[in-house]
DNA sequence: CTGCATCCTATAGGATACTG
DNA sequence: CAGTATCCTATAGGATGCAG
């Protein structure tokens, strides 16, 4: 196999490597909803509040997906009323570069658009 | 404000910057794709081999997405036929650092996978 | 409070055929 | 080759109401 040939098949294997990542991490809201509970265990409620927009319905369903992938647990207390809680699993600190690469880029990307927009109004 | 309005100001903050970075970079194919052009310019049928499942239509989609947002150029070649070809912009690295801690999860999420499946096999 | 059930819309993405 | 047009399905995600 040439040269090209094995840079080709780097190549594709960094394709697919990103494609299975993202297969797991895909959506809207499962990246955000770690973030919101790395600052500790939290209740359905409140990480409806951090999240700002998600509704239940949606938010449970993320919880189950995220719970199965091994990236949550499900804490349930025996009050009254009932008071559930979601934490972090250890295994979830895998994806700490993906995140903190995400956040940087998105407050740089935010500031350059913002830059673009000024010099856009300039020329109009 | 105390401390603890404190940290949660703060991960509202990083949640936002995640939701804004995927706000640009959500969908199957975008990333998939960024890396796909790595590699050097290429033509629209050598990326759609490289991809492996994008249709034309949806491929050309998120070429004008991504053109749209500042990540590639699209270079025509008035040869018979026309060549068209797509090449990374100087901005799009500033995607390398999200696309890097991606392909490292994705391959070590995979070995995870694989190794939970052997055991689960040697407890059925 | 912690969700689930129901219903609904919008969008992503695929299949296929076709044009210059 | 480089797409576009048309049609279609599946899924994501939202709105609302209700139960334990």
């Amino acid at each position: 196999m040439d040269k090209k040939n094995l840079t080709s098949k780097a190549c594709i294997d960094s394709i697919n490597a990103v494609k299975d990542a993202l297969y797991v991490l895909n959506g809207k809201w499962k990246l955000p909803l770690i973030v919101a509970l790395s600052n500790g265990p939290q209740r359905f409620k409140e990480i409806q509040r951090s999240l700002d927009g998600i509704t239940a319905r949606v938010l449970s369903k993320e919880l189950r997906e995220l719970e199965l992938n091994l990236f949550v647990e499900r804490k349930v207390f025996n009050t009254v009323p009932v008071t559930v809680s979601y934490e972090l699993t250890g295994y979830s600190q895998s994806l700490d570069p993906i995140i903190e690469a995400l956040r940087n880029w998105g407050i740089q990307h935010k500031k350059q658009i913002v830059k673009e927009r000024k010099s856009n109004i300039s020329l109009v």
